[in-house]
DNA sequence: CCCTTAATAT
DNA sequence: AATATTAAGG
């Protein structure tokens, strides 16, 4: 009943054993496979090619705007040395890891969504195609074909409000136009422009994009995950229909096309991602997703 | 080569 | 249901 619902986030902490022994069991899910898929990087751009126009990293907020500035800092090291040799051979498979390994799942949380919509904002519709708002969203972990999924969706979201939007009414949530499909996009404002095609944002459009503020904490971050998870496995958490405001800081994503190589091991644990176990009552356990945005709050 | 869309798979 | 993957056309 609903006690079980306060008590879960009271007792919620106790549940975590401790922050010491959370933190290697996570490295040791992302060490084997996860590091080398990330480190491969799908896409054949092997080239030194940036047909990309300018993104504009440094947005000047528009005057008037009532969003707070934020900085602007991107830095974060999501360099992770695979330890090879720490391998062995035994458990899981023998062999090498195959090069061939599929990565988890995306899970796009709100917040990943919602910097993607921002994203968008920023690029207009004629230039924002998966390779351009990959970049500007700057997560590390997210592939082109990551962003052009999602962006085949979304396009087919506004299509269909455009369709109803007329007629007011629209009748909150009832009707067939409205599916239950659409949490998701529910979640995140629609820029007004993007629902009108032809009408460029007159002048100044708002949105100073949201510039990550870079968090280097670790230590709430397990927190955060299982947050993260939360959200996921308890949709019914989230505003159904109001806006899904929390005060979780964007992650900023790892330098891309920067090679730095970090010879020794470092106590660093920039966790491009987080796998999760996520147990599903529908006979969909045991499969395992890719939470982004473990982003760090104090 | 990259993007878009529809269809299909997991 | 939510994402990924593939196929075909531009």
């Amino acid at each position: 009943m609903r006690e079980d619902d306060s008590n879960w986030f009271a007792r919620w902490e106790e549940e975590l054993p401790s922050p010491d022994e959370l933190m290697p069991i996570t490295q040791t899910l992302i060490t084997p496979d996860l590091a080398l898929a990330f480190d491969i990087r799908n896409s054949t751009n092997s080239s030194a090619n940036q047909p990309v126009p300018p993104p504009p990293p440094p947005l000047p907020t528009s005057s008037g705007n009532g969003n707070p500035s934020l900085a602007t800092s991107q830095h974060n090291s999501s360099e992770f040395a695979a330890d090879s040799s720490a391998e062995l051979g035994s458990g899981t498979g023998g062999d090498e890891p195959a090069r061939t390994l599929k990565r988890p799942r995306l899970v796009w949380t709100p917040q990943l969504h919602k910097r993607f919509v921002d994203a968008v904002a920023h690029l207009g519709i004629k230039n924002a195609v998966p390779k351009t708002i990959m970049q500007l969203m700057s997560v590390d972990g997210l592939t082109r074909e990551n962003v052009a999924s999602h962006l085949q969706k979304y396009r087919l979201y506004l299509k269909r409000m455009q369709g109803l939007s007329s007629g007011g009414g629209g009748g909150g949530g009832g009707g067939g136009g409205l599916s239950a499909t659409d949490h998701l996009f529910a979640s995140s404002p629609v820029p007004a422009h993007f629902l009108h095609p032809g009408r460029p944002p007159n002048s100044d459009h708002f949105l100073p994009f949201v510039p990550v503020s870079a968090l280097q904490h670790h230590h709430h971050q397990q927190q955060m995950a299982v947050a993260a998870a939360a959200a996921v496995a308890h949709p019914q958490l989230q505003a159904p229909n109001g806006q899904f405001d929390h005060p979780f800081l964007a992650r900023p994503a790892a330098q891309q096309q920067a090679v730095h190589r970090m010879g020794p091991p470092v106590h660093n644990a920039p966790v491009p991602g987080y796998v999760e176990d996520l147990e599903s009552a529908n006979g969909n356990a045991g499969r395992k997703v890719l939470t982004l945005f473990p982003t760090g709050d104090d």
